[in-house]
DNA sequence: CGGCAAATTGATAGCTATCAAGGTTAGTGG
DNA sequence: CCACTAACCTTGATAGCTATCAATTTGCCG
């Protein structure tokens, strides 16, 4: 959040909420509550049911990140939103967040500029649509948001709490092949992966695997 | 729009533009002209280019909705839109809009909306990530707008005016994948291709395709 | 420690990208 | 109005990649 009205924002609000890995922030169909909620620590994922069960991921919400905003005009929630990890979000009030917003044109402006950039975020997520799996994986963890290496420069480090099927599940692709081209980017030497941290040591590299067309 | 201000709203329209099959509406890295437009006629698609000079399609766009959302916050413009068809638009000033849902609650709440909705549905676009060729066109077709025959009930009638190489570019496919899927969908009588004609004959067929994870 | 979910790895079948060659459409200029 | 050209579409053959099935291994939690 900017400046222009950090004290107004913290009386907006309404309460922080800790959930456990696991537990669900809102689910599909629930009556939507009318709460924004931004992402203090942790990780969630949002997915649809489809008609035959199948879990069809439709993003993944890290640090900072806002929950809510796509439920804005609706009466139930189109989508399931899973905490990850044990996480912390702040909850507000999407009634007072508008009223504030009527008296404040920064912050007014600011909620438009979020959605719109969630919206150009939303819309850009379509690169993924990379036709080899490589390059899907390696644009999706390019993507993932890191802490770069004190130590060395090109070494960004991130968390991956989602598993395998996850990402196969957002990435159009099968577990096994996640898994299989997570193996083979460790042997090539692009990152290190152990437990739920994962270390990329060649990001230049990655990137060349995912912009190129053909080798 | 809803009724709540149709006037207003008439009043906010800048001007109608008009363009051919293949102009752009506007162009990435282009200077934001903070405009907002909706579609009365045609057809566009955005698109990204890549590093490499290949398009990589975001989205199409049809009769009733809208554009320049995605840019609201930003300087330059981060895709390129591009007429399929002659098309009419209409020009919205962003500012001017803005003002008037200042004073006009029930504007402001439908923008709200749409917004949101149009998260909701770039979010949901993430369907088109199945795994086989011939889900992702199913789905993709049975999205498109259509208008239902009046004879018969479950013939929908509806334009495509991108190319097979746009289609694919979209859904993760080669051009030629797509083309093969589409012949072997006429053949097997789900649908009815005659140029930019398309009739989907059979769409409770085309649901199952894109819905059956295992065959 | 035991049971279970997740991850890894191998073998195989099926699908899709690629390369290549016509055929069709649409748009251009005479 | 017609011929021409370029872009688009279709279709075939092949190689490479990925989904699937299956068997272990690893890690997690009670």
């Amino acid at each position: 959040m900017p400046d222009a009205g950090a004290g107004l924002v913290n009386r907006l609000v309404t309460q922080r909420v800790h959930l456990l890995r696991g537990e669900h922030l809102y689910r599909s169909n629930e009556a939507v509550r009318h709460r924004l909620y931004a992402i203090q620590s942790g990780q969630f994922k949002t997915y649809h049911l489809s008609s035959d069960g199948e879990q069809r991921i439709t993003g993944f919400q890290f640090v900072g990140d806002f929950l809510g905003l796509d439920a804005i005009g609706l009466t139930y929630y189109r989508n399931s939103t899973m905490a990850l990890s044990d996480v912390v979000v702040c909850e507000f009030s999407h009634a007072r967040l508008v009223d504030a917003a009527q008296h404040c044109e920064a912050l007014a402006l600011h909620l438009r500029e979020l959605l719109s950039k969630q919206l150009s975020l939303a819309q850009t997520t379509t690169l993924l649509l990379a036709n080899r799996a490589d390059q899907k994986l390696s644009a999706f963890l390019l993507a993932l948001p890191s802490k770069r290496a004190d130590d060395e420069p090109d070494r960004q480090v991130l968390e991956i709490n989602m598993s395998r099927a996850d990402i196969g599940a957002y990435l159009g692709l099968a577990d096994t092949t996640v898994s299989r081209t997570l193996s083979r980017f460790q042997r090539q030497g692009y990152l290190a992966l152990r437990h739920h941290q994962l270390a990329i040591t060649d990001a230049a590299g990655l990137r060349a695997i995912a912009s190129r067309n053909a080798p």
